[in-house]
DNA sequence: ACGTTTAACGAAAACGGTTTCGTGTTAATA
DNA sequence: TATTAACACGAAACCGTTTTCGTTAAACGT
C-alpha cells in the first residue's frame, strides 16, 4: 500500500518553483502575493489535501492548543461527567484535552504535570488526589503557575495556591440535604463520609453541622461514621446503622448512599418510611437504584464547562493573569424515592 | 510575582559560554564531551531545572508520544474503563492520551480525527460512533491509515478497514447468557437490544439466536425488541415485557437491565422467580443493582490495555506495519441475584 | 529622464531541540 | 621531528512553520 506521506510547504514551494514563504503567504491569502500565484498555490494545495503541522506551528507560537486535565481517577461519574464539559467548551475553541489520571496518588499526579508542563500544553485543569490532599504538598502545582502556566482547580482545591478554582458549596449541598431531613421530622440525622483530608468531606461536614445547630439538634458523635477511605467496608456501615440508629443518613457519596440502603433493608427496616437517604455526587446508581436515592447534584458538566472558559481565556490573555476567582456552584438537591416528605 | 521562564538550551550554552550543541550532549551524558565539562553543565541545568521542551523534540523526532483516542461518549462506564487500561500502558510507556469525543456523530469524529491526524499524535486508537457505522462511511479512517498512523479499532469496529482490532466475542457473550438462562429452564427469552446498525448489537443477537437453535427453541419476534437508540424508551419496554411476556430477558446494556428489572416489579412479577436477566456491559449499576443484575462483563480495561499495547508496538516498529490481528476477548458471565439457579 | 513608489516575491531568522560533520589542540606514535 | 590519532568542542543543517525585512522590476510622477 503506497503511503500518502504529508505534504509540506516545502515540497509545494519546490513543486511550483516559488519559495516557501510565498507558499505561506498564499496559503494565509496574504494581500503581498498575486491573485494568480495565490490560486496556483491554493489548488495545488487543495489537491494534494495539505494541512499545516500542528507540532511546528505550536513551536512557532508557543502554544499548543491543548489542555492538560488531570484527575484522580476517571471510573468515576462525577468526574467523567467535568471531563464532558472540558471537551465540550475547548472542542468549539479548537483545543484538545489530554487526560491524566493521578490515580489518586501524589506521585503519579507530579510525573504527569511535569511530563505535560515541559510545552505539552498551554494550561492545566485539575482535581487534587487524595493522597496530595493527605500529604499537603502543593510545591508541583507552585512550580507550574510560577512558570506562569494558567491552572484551573476545579471540586477538590486548596487555598495554598492562588489560581482559578471552580466548585460547588459543598457545605451548602450538605446544609440543604439535612435541613430538607430534619424538616420533614427526622430526628436522628445520620452522615456517613470520610476523614477530613478530602477537602470536600471536611466542607460536607461543616454544612452538616451547620443545619443541625440551625434547628437546635445536638452534634452527636456516634451519628456520624467516618471511613478512611472511598472503599465500602459493608462491615462498618451495617455497625454504623445498627448502633446508631439513625432515622435519617446523608453520604458523602452514591455509593456509601447505595449500600446503605441495602443494609438497611437487610436489617428489616425500610427507605424512605423508617430511614430517609440522601446521597452526594447525583449519578447514574442514585437514579435507577431502587428505591432511587435522593441526590446532591453537583452539576459536573457544568463545573468543567466553566473551568474550561476559565482556562482558556487566561490562556488566550482575555483575562488578567494576576487575579484569580474562585467559581461557586450551587448544588440541587434531588428529590427521589429514598426521602419522604 | 516573577514568572521563572524556562530554560532552555541556548540560555545554557550563553551563560556556560559554550555552543548549544556541547550542551545537548554534556545533557545526554555524551562521551565525545569532557568530565569537567559535563559536570558543569549537568549541575547547572538541574540547578535551573532544566526540562527540554517536549514539542521541539516532537518536531525533530516526528513523534509526539501522545496517543489520541477517539470514543463516542464518556459518562458511559465501559468507554471509562477503557480509557483507563490504555492511560495505565500508555502510561508506563510514556505516552499521553489526548481523549476526543465523537459524540456518536460522523461529523465530529471526522474534525477530530482531522485535527490530531496532522502532528498531534503518533496513532489512534477509536471506537466508532453510531453515526458512524449508520453512515457506514469509513473514508477518514482509511486516510489516516493511507498516511502511515496507526489505528486501532475497539468494540465498535469495521472490517472495512484493515487495521488491528481488539473487541469481545459478542455473539459468544449473548451465547453463554442465553444459554444459562435456557438450560435453568427457561423457555421464553426476550431479548432487548438495539436496531443492527451498531455492530455490537448485531452480534449479539447472533449469539442469542444460536444459543436458542442449540436448545431446539424457535425464534419468536415478538421476543425481540429492537430500540432505534441507546435512549431508554420505557413504554416500549413495559410494553414489551406485558405482551411478550418473557420468563427470562437478555438486555443488550445495562440500563436497559435494570430498567426491564424496575418494570418487572411494577408489573407485579419478581426478578429473579418469575423472570431472569441478564445485561451487558457489567457496571457499577449492576452491581449495586436491587436486586443485583447479573452481566455479561466486557473487560474494558484489559481492552484499553491490549489495545494500546497494539498500537505502541505499531508506532515504535516492534510489529509489522502491512499485517494486522483481531483480538478476540471473551467475555464473562457474572451470576448475582437476577438469576436463579 | 530621473527619482520614487508599489507590487510581488525570496532570504533568513526564529521557535528549541538533535545530530552530523568538521576543526583545532594536544598527546602519542613512527 | 613530522605524522597521526584522540580528544573536546563548535558550526550548521534539520524538523515545518511564521514573519520580518530586504530586493527586484515595473509603474509612476514631474
Amino acid at each position: 500500500m503506497a503511503l500518502k506521506q504529508k505534504i509540506t510547504l516545502k515540497h509545494i514551494a519546490k513543486e511550483l518553483n516559488v519559495s516557501i514563504s510565498t507558499v505561506s503567504k498564499a496559503l494565509k491569502n496574504s494581500e503581498e502575493i498575486s491573485r494568480d500565484t495565490k490560486e496556483k498555490i491554493q489548488a495545488f494545495a487543495r489537491l494534494y489535501n495539505y494541512k499545516p503541522n500542528n507540532i511546528a506551528i505550536s513551536l512557532k507560537n508557543k502554544r499548543t492548543k491543548n489542555i492538560g486535565v488531570v484527575i484522580p481517577d476517571i471510573v468515576h461519574h462525577f468526574f467523567t461527567t467535568v471531563i464532558r464539559g472540558i471537551e465540550q467548551y475547548a472542542n468549539q475553541k479548537e483545543y484538545n484535552v489530554i487526560v491524566c489520571l493521578s490515580d489518586e496518588s501524589f506521585d503519579k499526579e507530579v510525573i504527569n504535570m511535569e511530563m505535560l508542563a515541559n510545552g505539552s500544553i498551554d494550561g492545566f485543569i485539575m482535581s487534587l488526589s487524595s493522597g496530595t490532599q493527605r500529604k499537603n504538598d502543593y510545591e508541583h502545582l507552585q512550580q507550574v503557575v510560577e512558570q506562569g502556566i494558567p491552572l484551573v482547580l476545579f471540586d477538590r482545591v486548596t487555598d495554598q495556591i492562588a489560581c482559578d478554582k471552580v466548585v460547588i458549596d459543598d457545605q451548602m449541598g450538605a446544609y440543604k440535604a439535612v435541613k430538607r431531613l430534619l424538616s420533614s421530622g427526622r430526628k436522628r440525622v445520620g452522615l456517613i463520609t470520610t476523614e477530613d483530608y478530602l477537602s470536600v468531606s471536611y466542607k460536607r461536614n461543616l454544612g452538616y453541622e451547620k443545619a443541625l445547630a440551625e434547628f437546635g439538634v445536638e452534634y452527636q458523635d456516634e451519628l456520624v461514621l467516618k471511613l478512611p477511605s472511598m472503599e465500602v467496608d459493608e462491615q462498618r456501615i451495617a455497625d454504623f446503622l445498627k448502633n446508631a440508629r439513625p432515622d435519617a443518613v446523608l453520604s458523602v457519596n452514591e455509593i456509601f448512599g447505595i449500600t446503605a440502603m441495602r443494609l438497611i433493608r437487610d436489617q428489616g427496616r425500610k427507605v424512605p418510611n423508617d430511614i430517609s437517604v440522601i446521597g452526594f455526587t447525583d449519578g447514574l446508581l442514585s437514579q435507577y437504584a431502587n428505591p432511587s436515592l435522593s441526590a446532591i447534584r453537583q452539576h459536573g458538566e457544568e463545573m468543567g464547562r466553566e473551568a474550561a472558559k476559565m482556562l482558556i481565556e487566561k490562556v488566550e490573555g482575555l483575562t488578567d493573569s494576576e487575579s484569580f476567582v474562585t467559581k461557586i456552584l450551587e448544588p440541587t438537591l434531588i428529590e427521589r424515592d429514598s426521602t419522604i416528605n
